[in-house]
DNA sequence: ACTTAGCGGAGCGATTCGCTCCGCTCTGCA
DNA sequence: TGCAGAGCGGAGCGAATCGCTCCGCTAAGT
C-alpha cells in the first residue's frame, strides 16, 4: 500500500545492487558519490538509509554471505553431485562475490558475519564430499581450492573493463566469453587429469582474512 | 664501471617492479609516491628518469608486451605444442600482466605499442593452431580465449589482498595455491569435455580496449 | 679540497574523499 | 483543495590525497 515505503525499499536494493557494481568497477576507492548516483539517488538518501559507509558495505557483505549459504543448499537439493556442485559454483560467481574483495580488512566483522561464513564453510564441504564419493570430483581438489576458485573467478577485468569506459555495446560478448572461461575452468575440476601442484591449501588463506588489520 | 650509472640502472628495474606491484596492489590508484617508496627512491628521482605517470605506464606496457612475445616465441621453440602452450601461459601469468588492466584506457597507444600487440596475437595464433594440430588443446578454444583466460588469471585477489595486508607470513602458501588454480584452468583446456556454451568470443573484445576513452 | 651530478622528500595547488545540512517536492490527511 | 511535514537531491565542508616541482644536501670525480 504505502508507496513511501515501497520507494524506499526499492532505493535500498538499487543501492545495493550499485554498491556491487561501482565496487567491481572502481575496487577499493568506490566513493559514496558514485554509488549513490549509479543507483540514481542522492548521497543524502544514501546516508538516511546507512548511517556509515562501512555499515553498507557490512550489509553488502552479510548478503553475500547469505547467498553462498543458500546457493549451497541449492546445491546440496540436486540429486546430482555434480550439477549441485557446479551450481553453487556457477551462483556465487554470478552474484557477484568477488566485487567484495577490494573491502576485506577495511569492514569490522560482526558476529553475525562469522557465524554465516562458518555455516557456509560447512555446505561446500558437504558440496564437495558427495562430489568426491560420487567420483565425479578429481581427487586432489579440496574446499579451499573450490573457494578460492570462485574467488578467482568472481571477478571479470574483461567486464569491469568494459564498463568502466562505458563500451556497454560489449557487454553481451564480454559475458558470453566470460562464460566460456567458467566453463574451462569448471572442467578442469573433473577427474582424469595429472595430480595438482604442492600441497593442498591451508585454510590459514581465509581465516583473519576478513579481519581489520590492526 | 660508472658507479653513477649502475646505480641509475638498478633504480630504473626496482622502479618498474616496484609499479608492477603496487598496481596490482592498489589497482587504478596507485600513486608515485607509493610507487617510488616501494622502490625505495625518492619520487624526485622517478620523474628524473620518466617526465610524468603516464610515461612511466607506457614503458611498463611496452616492457610486458615484449614479454608476452618472447615467452610466445619460446613456446613455439618448443619441439612439444601442449608444453609450449602451457609454458606461454604460465610465464604470462607470473610476469604480472594481469597488473596493467587497471590503467588500460588511461595511456596513450604509442605505435610501438600495437606493432608489437599485433605481432604477440600472431604468435600466439600460431601456438594454439599447433596445439590444435597435434590434438592437444580442445578444439573448441579459442587464441582469444586463451587471451581472456591468461588476463583473468594474471591477478590473484587472494595474493593481493594478502600483500596489502602485509601478511607476508602467508605469502608462500597463497601463491602455491594459486598455482594449484592455474594448473586446474589449464586442464580444462584438454579435450574430452563438453562443448564450450556460447559461440567463440570475436577480436572486438580486444580492439580498443586500449585506447583512450575520448 | 672543490665542483657538481644526482638524490630524497617537503610542499604546492588541484582534486577527491566521507559526510552534513538545507531547501524543495510531493505525499497523505483533513 | 489546502496544509503540514516526511523524505528527497545535491551543494558544500574540512580533511586527505593526488601528480608534480624544487631545493638543500650528500658523496662521487678530478
Amino acid at each position: 500500500m504505502s508507496t513511501r515505503r515501497d520507494r524506499a525499499e526499492r532505493n535500498d536494493r538499487a543501492l545495493l545492487q550499485a554498491a556491487r557494481d561501482v565496487l567491481a568497477e572502481d575496487g577499493a576507492h568506490a566513493s559514496v558519490a558514485a554509488i549513490a548516483a549509479r543507483a540514481g539517488v542522492g548521497v543524502g538518501s544514501l546516508y538516511r538509509r546507512y548511517q556509515t559507509k562501512e555499515e553498507l558495505f557490512q550489509r553488502l557483505s552479510l548478503l553475500s554471505l547469505e547467498h553462498w549459504n543458500e546457493a549451497a543448499e541449492q546445491g546440496l537439493a540436486d540429486p546430482d553431485p555434480w550439477a549441485g556442485l557446479t551450481g553453487f559454483v556457477r551462483s556465487c560467481i554470478e552474484f557477484g562475490q568477488g566485487s567484495l574483495a577490494p573491502i576485506a580488512g577495511t569492514i569490522e566483522v560482526t558476529e553475525e558475519m562469522s557465524a554465516k561464513s562458518r555455516r557456509g564453510d560447512e555446505l561446500l564441504d558437504e558440496l564437495v564430499r558427495r562430489a568426491h564419493a560420487s567420483g565425479d570430483l578429481r581427487a586432489d581438489v579440496t574446499a579451499i581450492d573450490v573457494s578460492l576458485l570462485i574467488e578467482q573467478l568472481g571477478r571479470s577485468p574483461v567486464v569491469d573493463q568494459l564498463r568502466k569506459q562505458g563500451r556497454d555495446d560489449l557487454l553481451p560478448a564480454a559475458a558470453e566469453a566470460r562464460r566460456r572461461l567458467i566453463a574451462i575452468a569448471l572442467d578442469g575440476l573433473r577427474p582424469g587429469h595429472d595430480p595438482l601442484p604442492g600441497s593442498p591449501p591451508g585454510d590459514e588463506l581465509f581465516t583473519g582474512r576478513w579481519s581489520v588489520a590492526e
